[in-house]
DNA sequence: TCCTCCATGGTTTTT
DNA sequence: CCATGGAGGA
């Protein structure tokens, strides 16, 4: 029992309670996995088999990384626990068990472009009107009804909810949920909010199945349960609810997910559930200086809901945080560039002790910019993952179709690619006949000349036959053979062989790397089963990180601070911090959302060890247009003694205006808005001290813009053309500002007045 | 059936 | 600015 030498008496306190239920409060950087990895690995040093051990975690990448550390204490044994994302436990699960809620057991898992493609589909059948009914809209409202546990059924009877849609001119809602479950069911398919509702379901109504569970699983650990929805806090709940060892690990200040359904009253209520509860609270943190831990106090105490803790460092106090005033977007992302590559010479830093982290993934290009100005390698985290690529999506399809042929997603996006001459015609009439007849489109497929007419007919049947002989070609081969046999035979790889473009080559080189992928998995020797249908089913829940290589690469990270969670770095920027960018626009009509926006800048906080750097824009591009931004109420929320403020940078040529500031004055204050009161006039944004355009301002004709004229600008004020520069839709213009001096204007932009 | 042009609408997203 | 989807012509 070494390992439990290493830990602080409340880590060893929470690891050394094993029965009964436990709550961990985890406070950021508090040795959180530390302790998951280490209270595991004491069960089974006290002779709990691994097999009733279930650990719940909601990314691959963390039960990965825990799984591999609890070997490293434990040895090999611990390889036969269970421990998973909660979708992926789950839809295993499901898998064993899907005859008892009528499912096949090699059901397809929808991801959500299926699902909303689906859900377009089905909108268009029903000819509502798309202002209204988006696929969207729609997708979220059946999502959170499925979190919370609400049938389609329950949905429609429920008189509160049927009254809100019906208010809001969205009566059809309930029937759109109840298509949508019915072509999901009729495609032997799950969305991702099913794998955890039909687990609800299947527990449910089978006494037995639940009671099977909870002998098997005796003891529970759910990682970042701040995090859970409804719908998984009753599984957790009702699979510990003979032995009760469950143990929840958490932390509320760092729950940034009520938009995706997760109930930050899961862990505040906890303690109802299970009064002889015991707590641990893990406030220590060990990454960060105590100037951050402070900060990021400061920052959480505006929050109203929450449970009571006391996070402190004792590291040294370290570096103030740095607050940087950029003009744009652009020079905010040269004053980052320029300050990692001062630290990073100066400091004898490598490149990955620095991460910038932001709000929105549009932030990035700005940054991306600037960081390839100055030859800094970075990395951007997000985006796209592998498999979400179109041609990766298209040859999956196939794959999918051939172990589950009612996949209606997968059946309509490859059906006509690569061309085969049927049409959107062709396939909504078998939709049509599907419908009719309850079948599934691809039922309604093999028996084509009753619903189509002869030539069309002969298309769809061959198209059939090619996916028979696909299946056929499944059950012989390896998973690799089979999967390059359906990427020639379908001619998806001769279509994309033939597309000579840098996206064609990029999409056939995509194709290799997934079939390469499929080679290295079948070639796998630590598992048993390794057909391509187990492939299929592995990759369903997968994301992003796991084709992630050269990760050890030294890069600068580039990533939104949701998925920065977890993750730490020596020196963090984030940036963006403007009202309407952090906190975003769309949290700002409620308490509750923007307290999570809140929690979300206390997670960007927290992730820095030692400098942490915030920095903001007074105007940036926004859909393609330029707009004033304000300083975030964020930084008005933070101590200033704990702040040091950079406005260092100035428009293009100095100018008076922005030299105002002097260091003495340098305080809190500066962020604050112009208050009503006469007795504080003293303000710093740029649109405070706007000019007021003349009455009946309206902007000229900018072709007739000439060097020399007289110009007004909307906020600028008065001034003299010095320069035109550019070509076309680009056209720059130095003007000679009287209030400000000289600024650099694309005229595509600006409002200008020539003064006649 | 297919292609090209325009309109639309765009936080975050572990699954 | 940009990706995506729907409409309309060949």
């Amino acid at each position: 029992m070494e390992y439990l030498q290493g830990l602080n008496p409340s880590q060893r306190a929470a690891v050394e309670c094993v029965k009964g239920p436990v709550m961990i409060i985890a406070g950021a950087g508090s040795g959180k996995t530390r302790v998951i990895t280490y209270r595991v690995a004491h069960l089974i040093r006290l002779g709990i088999d691994p097999f009733n051990i279930l650990v719940l975690t909601f990314t691959n990448k963390a039960a990965r990384e825990m799984r591999e550390r609890i070997v490293g204490v434990v040895g090999a044994e611990a390889k036969n626990i269970w421990m998973g994302t909660f979708h992926s436990v789950f839809a295993k699960l499901l898998r064993v068990e899907a005859d008892k809620i009528g499912y096949p057991s090699n059901f397809t898992i929808y991801d959500t472009d299926d699902s909303k493609s689906l859900l377009r589909a089905i909108l268009k059948e029903m000819n509502l009107d798309d202002k209204l009914y988006s696929a969207n809209f729609v997708y979220n409202r059946i999502s959170a009804a499925k979190n919370n546990l609400i049938s389609w059924q329950e949905y429609q009877q429920n008189d509160q909810i049927q009254a809100d849609d019906f208010s809001g001119g969205r009566g059809q809602l309930g029937k759109i949920y109840e298509t949508y479950a019915q072509r999901c069911y009729r495609a032997g398919a799950m969305d991702f909010d099913d794998l955890l509702f039909k687990t609800n379901e299947l527990l449910k109504k089978n006494p037995d199945v639940l009671y099977k569970y909870q002998n098997k699983f005796k003891y529970l650990m759910v990682d970042e349960y701040q995090d859970t929805n409804y719908s998984q806090y009753l599984i957790v709940k009702k699979l510990a609810a003979i032995n009760e060892n469950i143990c929840v690990v958490g932390d509320d200040a760092q729950s940034i997910y009520a938009f995706r359904g997760a109930n930050i009253q899961n862990i505040l209520n906890f303690e109802k559930d299970y009064p002889d509860l015991h707590v641990f609270k893990l406030e220590q943190n060990y990454r960060s200086t105590q100037n951050i831990v402070n900060v990021a106090n400061s920052i959480i105490a505006n929050n109203k809901d929450q449970l009571k803790k006391t996070v402190y460092s004792e590291k040294e106090h370290g570096d103030k945080i740095k607050v940087m005033r950029a003009f744009s977007d652009n020079e905010e992302g040269k004053m980052v560039a320029e300050a990692i590559l001062q630290e990073h010479a100066n400091k004898g830093l490598r490149w990955h002790d620095f991460a910038i982290l932001y709000r929105t993934n549009a932030q990035s290009r700005s940054m991306e910019e600037a960081l390839r100005k100055l030859n800094i390698p970075y990395k951007i985290y997000g985006g796209l993952s592998f498999y979400q690529r179109k041609e990766i999506k298209d040859l999956i399809a196939y794959f999918r179709l051939t172990y589950n042929p009612h996949d209606e997603a997968a059946l309509k996006r490859v059906i006509n690619y690569p061309k085969r001459g049927i049409g959107d015609t062709t396939v909504d009439r078998l939709i049509v006949s599907a419908n009719q007849h309850q079948i599934s489109l691809w039922e309604a497929a093999t028996d084509p000349a009753k619903y189509l007419d002869g030539r069309t007919a002969s298309t769809v049947s061959n198209f059939i036959i090619l996916i028979q002989s696909f299946q056929v070609i499944a059950q012989t081969m390896s998973a690799y053979e089979a999967a390059l046999h359906i990427a020639q035979h379908s001619g998806l790889l001769k279509d994309l062989y033939e597309d000579k473009s840098i996206e064609g080559l990029n999409r056939h080189e995509n194709i290799q790397e997934l079939l390469n992928g499929i080679k290295e998995f079948s070639e796998r020797e630590d598992i048993e089963e390794k057909g391509l249908d187990v492939f299929l089913q592995d990759i369903a829940l997968l994301t992003n990180d796991d084709n992630d290589k050269n990760k050890d690469a030294d890069t600068v990270s580039l990533m939104t601070i949701h998925s920065s969670k977890g993750l730490e770095f020596p020196h963090v920027f984030v940036v963006g911090l403007e009202e309407n960018l952090f906190p975003s626009q769309l949290s700002l009509n409620s308490r509750t959302d923007l307290e999570e926006e809140r929690r979300l800048f206390y997670v960007g906080v927290t992730r820095t060890e030692h400098k942490l750097t915030l920095s903001y824009a007074t105007s940036r591009f926004k859909f393609g247009t330029l707009i004033n931004c304000e300083p975030s109420r964020f930084l008005d929320e933070i101590d200033a003694k704990f702040l040091e403020l950079d406005y260092s940078a100035k428009p293009a040529t100095g100018n008076p205006f922005f030299d105002d500031e002097k260091p003495d004055n340098r305080n809190k204050d500066i962020f604050s808005k112009p208050k009503p009161s006469a007795s504080s006039p003293k303000t710093t944004s740029v649109l405070a001290k706007a000019h007021v355009p003349t009455a009946g301002f309206a902007p000229s004709d900018m072709t007739k813009l000439q060097t020399g004229m007289e110009v007004e600008h909307e906020r600028f004020g008065f001034g003299k053309v010095i320069n035109l520069e550019g070509n076309k839709p680009d056209i720059k213009a130095t003007i000679f500002f009287k209030e400000l001096g000289q600024k650099q204007l694309l005229l595509k932009f600006a409002k200008l007045r020539i003064v006649e």
